[in-house]
DNA sequence: GCTTTGACTCTCG
DNA sequence: TCGAGAGCCAAAG
């Protein structure tokens, strides 16, 4: 198991509807590496199997997507999802997803 | 092998 | 509230 083979399994176990961000997928890894996280889900070769689309900012916003920052598609599938955007930012406390709650 | 960049986050101003 | 700077780890050049 490599680091971002740790940060795509935990993005699988994000149930739909429900969202997590970089800092928590850092911190369910016992590491600080906000930005590996994101550089790993952007390398991911599970594309379809990874929903990185769930995977957001700590503050809510969609951050990025297909490259680009802020993208409307990602904002578009997180709706499908069941969730509500607002000012293209996501209520955090309302879908944040804990990994530990899972665990429980 | 070292340097730069990046789908991030926090703090200071 | 917005802007700039520092910190963090990993991949790419």
């Amino acid at each position: 198991m490599g680091f971002n083979e740790n940060v795509w399994a935990l993005t699988k176990k994000i149930p739909k509807g429900k969202v997590t961000t970089y800092k928590e997928i850092a911190k369910a890894l016992n590491t600080k590496a906000y930005r590996a996280v994101g550089t790993a889900l952007k390398k991911n070769p599970y594309a379809p199997q990874v929903p990185c689309h769930r995977v957001i900012n700590s503050n809510g916003s969609i951050g990025g997507y297909k490259g680009k920052m802020n993208s409307k598609e990602k904002i578009r599938l997180l709706k499908k999802e069941g969730l509500e955007i607002k000012n293209d930012k996501v209520n955090l406390k309302r879908y944040i997803y804990n990994f530990s709650s899972s665990k429980r």
